[in-house]
RNA sequence: GGGCGAUUAGCUCAGUUGGUUAGAGCGCUGUCUUGACAUGGCAGAGGUCACUAGUUCGAAUCUAGUAUCGCCCA
């Protein structure tokens, strides 16, 4: 983009990862011997910041090694001052505008870290867990009901058994009573059509304040929540004396051993269930009752749904759209609220007599409520969660809501933003919250494209993560980490202590010579080349190697360039001193100049570095310098030294336009290897960064077909004498029989350096009639390349070769003469297609018939 | 249960609006220290495009179903 000579930004930062942080930062502490307790708020406050100074920047560390080109005076993190005077503008007026609001509710609670945690960071798994059948006395006396549950300890909350309204069995329980074991409370049975009349018995406890199911049915049928846990998830004191102060799992004991005790429990057996655990602890997390700040999501979710499906923002690949519709369909109110210290504190204040005042700040509150200064008031103790700030990073970044500040950060000039890169995991937590926070708040999509990269993950496909071990830090690939230092890395402050024997085995097992260093340049064309537009990236080292390969061989490419070119500026031929093998390159240059553009038109980055890998290595490599030598030799100089110019300049100008096109995907061996060929290429500026992004040329049919023809010449022969088991130096003359006028025109043409390159002693034209009985036959187009085999080869071995090729064309004849055969074919297809194959059939019958010739010839003097 | 996606060479993946004998990298085989490069050159082997049916003159490509796997949501 920069290179088009578009005014680009790229905004780099970080956002402050409340939980995580605050995880890490508790363990340091503990790891010291010192508990958080010890810590007051301000200090633990402190301590953070300590540790995002001396260890908080390691992705941009990563980031910097890669070469990111951003603009790193930019730079910023969601806790800077101006971006949380971001954040607490946008609590304040979406209080105001009555989108946030504070209530009791159900949250995902996380007991061990004590907070509140969000859907999306709940992981639900699969696990093993035992369901239990107990048996409720009815108070009538006539019998019992029995429930079935896998959480035996919250009967002691339950309010009341719900079975379904259309349930015969049940019919004449509902409006009856039951007694609630262990309580000696009575709890109502009520019929809901929750109930799934065909689970267990048909009979479902209802525990409102901790079951999301039960909450709505209690809800629905006016019920008073019972919460019978604290903040650590003990029993607390609505129940009865005896599990008072237990935690969770002592209490499901103690109740079911209570329940057994008294004759209630039917029976135990094992259950296939889902457990949601936090993504950050892995602890089980609670339904539980408690305050917490929401945002509502219908006006909110409906805008950033219109955003997308108008197109003013668009997804690729496209089909992510189908992901992110089908959450905004299903949006659930976003709790916003934390239990942690670290984080922008909820701008809110309470009075005594809980009050609740948002503003700006405490000032702002007390004047516009006009509150008498000896009113005391307290700040929320929670903070917002690091999404919410982190959604308004398109435009709280571009100075917004300050004017001055969006003025000078270029709020109109840089937003909408062009595009979003990120990867589909992240599409609910921050893409969408961004399109409604900007949406909402500015009237302008935060960006227009958001490509969705791919998940990179291990060599068996596994997603990358602390826990399990296999995570490759980028600069470990870039400077390289021996077997020793990468176990340690992966096995140290872990979460799960446990593991790291398993991990250490893995680890020696793929890495058993740790892993080389590779340099920022390959591990970037890397990605690039496995970026398609698939959702998973099995990262695998034997790929960095081979594009470390590649980088090697342009770095020599590049010498070989300078060694021929020089160190002086070199004149520019005219059109028509450009010999035909230049000519030829440029083209294929400016074709390759032309997939890249649309490659990256279509963020096609695999595409666009396969171009370029195919350019440099199979036609520049391989083919131009190679047939640039015999023009460049003391020799041909002499001879002819107009084309010796004209290559000379190619190679220079060719090498030079290739290195802009890679320099995105490869910035420091292309700016290295451009500072010694910009003079001689003629180019003027200080890096190549600063160059203009090459415009694609015309494409030259006639020297790509010149080229083309000189190109199956040498490799028929070559093929012919590696098949004949003929050393590559050893000489040999080439007879050439047949053939068209324009073929003969272009062996006269072209004689010399298919000698040279092919390693000819001579070549011969021979009449038609010439007797091929004593050569090795290579078939080119209308052309018979022979070879003499007298003393060269032996005469079986060229007939073994000859029935291989023979059975291959038979094996295409036959499939072309079964199409052509077809009448429907000939008589539906495109004229062109059919034109084709009669083409091909030709050449078939014209090449099988010549190799049946010669094998007869052969056969005879065998 | 709902949604999305995948299945192409031993491995990792391309394959555009359906149209030559389905391609690449790695790996494998043979061979070569030729004056850019052995991190290389040259040549080669290797595929029933998961399966079944359909549409079509023609299917890796389009449609339906089946199987296996993965992810997201309930």
């Amino acid at each position: 983009m920069r290179m088009r000579g578009r005014d680009t930004l790229w905004q780099v930062g970080v956002d402050h990862a409340g939980i995580a942080t605050e995880m890490v930062v508790t363990r340091q502490i503990e790891a010291e011997g010192g508990k958080r307790d010890d810590y007051t708020r301000e200090d633990f406050i402190e301590r953070v910041w300590q540790w995002k100074h001396e260890s908080g920047s390691t992705i941009t560390r990563q980031m910097r090694r890669l070469g990111a080109s951003a603009d790193w005076s930019r730079e910023r993190f969601t806790m800077d001052p101006d971006l949380s005077e971001a954040v607490t503008e946008t609590f304040v007026r979406l209080h105001e505008e009555g989108l946030i609001y504070r209530g009791p509710r159900l949250v995902n609670w996380d007991p061990v870290l004590q907070t509140a945690i969000s859907d999306l960071e709940v992981v639900n798994s699969d696990e093993q867990g035992k369901i239990w059948s107990i048996r409720y006395p009815r108070t009538d006396g006539r019998g019992d009901v029995v429930v079935a549950t896998t959480r035996p300890e919250t009967l002691l909350g339950d309010v009341c058994v719900a079975v379904h309204p259309d349930d015969a069995r049940y019919r004449d329980l509902v409006g009856q009573t039951v007694e609630l074991p262990l309580t000696g409370r009575q709890i109502p049975v009520i019929a809901d059509s929750y109930v799934d009349p065909e689970f267990g018995t048909g009979c479902v406890k209802i525990t409102p304040a901790h079951d999301f199911n039960d909450w709505e049915v209690g809800a629905r049928h006016g019920f008073e929540p019972i919460n019978i846990f604290t903040p650590t998830a003990t029993i607390n004191d609505q129940a009865p004396a005896r599990y008072r102060g237990l935690d969770r799992f002592e209490a499901r004991a103690r109740v079911i051993e209570d329940l057994k005790t008294e004759g209630l429990l039917i029976e135990e057996k094992p259950h296939a269930m889902v457990i949601p655990r936090g993504d950050r602890s892995g602890q089980i997390i609670e339904p539980y009752l408690t305050d917490q700040w929401f945002v509502k999501m219908d006006e909110l979710g409906r805008l950033g749904l219109d955003l997308v499906e108008s197109g003013q923002v668009e997804f690729v690949p496209g089909n992510w759209i189908s992901t992110y519709r089908h959450w905004m369909e299903n949006l659930q109110d976003w709790c916003i609220s934390r239990q942690l210290w670290w984080g922008h504190r909820i701008p809110a204040w309470y009075d005594e007599a809980g009050h609740i005042y948002v503003g700006r700040s405490e000032a702002e509150v007390r004047e516009r409520h006009a509150l008498p200064a000896e009113l005391t008031l307290s700040q929320d103790e929670d903070v917002l969660e690091t999404w919410f700030s982190s959604a308004l990073w398109a435009h709280s970044t571009l100075g917004w809501p300050d004017p001055e500040r969006m003025a000078s950060e270029g709020f109109e000039r840089y937003l909408p933003t062009a595009v979003l890169i990120t990867g589909f995991d992240i599409i609910f937590f921050w893409v969408a919250r961004m399109v409604m926070m900007t949406g909402h708040f500015t009237a302008k999509v935060p960006f227009e494209q958001v490509y969705i990269t791919g998940l990179i993950r291990d060599r068996e496909g596994q997603k990358m993560s602390k826990s399990k071990g296999n995570i490759l830090d980028p600069l470990d690939l870039i400077d390289g980490i021996d077997l020793e230092h990468l176990v340690e890395k992966r096995t140290s402050a872990m979460m799960r202590p446990h593991l790291a024997k398993r991990i250490e085995k893995a680890t020696r097992e793929e890495f058993p010579n740790g892993i080389p260093a590779f340099g920022a340049d390959a591990l970037r064309i890397t990605f690039t080349s496995l970026a398609g537009h698939g959702r998973d990236i099995k990262f695998d080292l034997a790929r960095c190697e081979g594009y470390r390969n590649f980088l090697n061989k342009l770095w020599n490419a590049a010498r070989f360039t300078q060694m021929n070119v020089g160190e002086e500026p070199l004149p520019a031929p005219s059109d028509d001193e450009l010999d035909t093998l230049s000519r030829w390159i440029l083209s294929r240059l400016n074709r390759t100049v032309a997939e890249v553009d649309q490659a990256l038109a279509d963020y096609r980055f695999d595409l666009a570095t396969r171009s370029l890998y195919e350019f440099v290595w199979n036609e520049f490599c391989d083919w131009y310098l190679e047939l640039s030598k015999p023009a460049l030799f003391e020799e041909a100089v002499a001879a002819d030294p107009v084309t010796a110019k004209a290559t000379r300049h190619t190679l220079a100008h060719v090498l030079e336009t290739t290195l802009r096109l890679l320099h995105p995907f490869v910035p420091f061996i292309t700016e290295e290897i451009w500072q010694r060929v910009r003079v001689p290429a003629g180019v003027e500026a200080g890096s190549v960064s600063q160059t203009s992004w090459p415009a694609a040329g015309l494409t030259d049919a006639a020297a790509e077909s010149d080229a083309e023809w000189l190109k199956s010449v040498i490799s028929a022969i070559r093929s012919a004498r590696t098949e004949l088991n003929l050393a590559p130096g050893k000489p040999m003359p080439l007879l050439i029989q047949g053939g068209s006028t324009a073929d003969h025109a272009r062996l006269d043409r072209f004689g010399d350096l298919i000698r040279k390159l092919a390693r000819l002693e001579r070549i011969e034209i021979v009449a038609s009639d010439f007797d091929s009985a004593a050569c090795a036959t290579a078939l080119s187009g209308e052309m018979r390349l022979l070879i003499p085999l007298a003393g060269l080869v032996d005469v079986g071995e060229e007939l073994v070769r000859l029935n291989k090729q023979l059975e291959r064309e038979l094996k295409g004849l036959e499939q072309v003469e079964k199409k052509l055969a077809n009448e429907r074919f000939v008589a539906n297809a495109p004229a062109e297609v059919v034109d084709k194959e009669r083409r091909r059939l030709q050449e078939h019958r014209g090449t099988t018939a010549d190799l049946r010739a010669q094998i007869q010839k052969l056969e005879s003097i065998y």
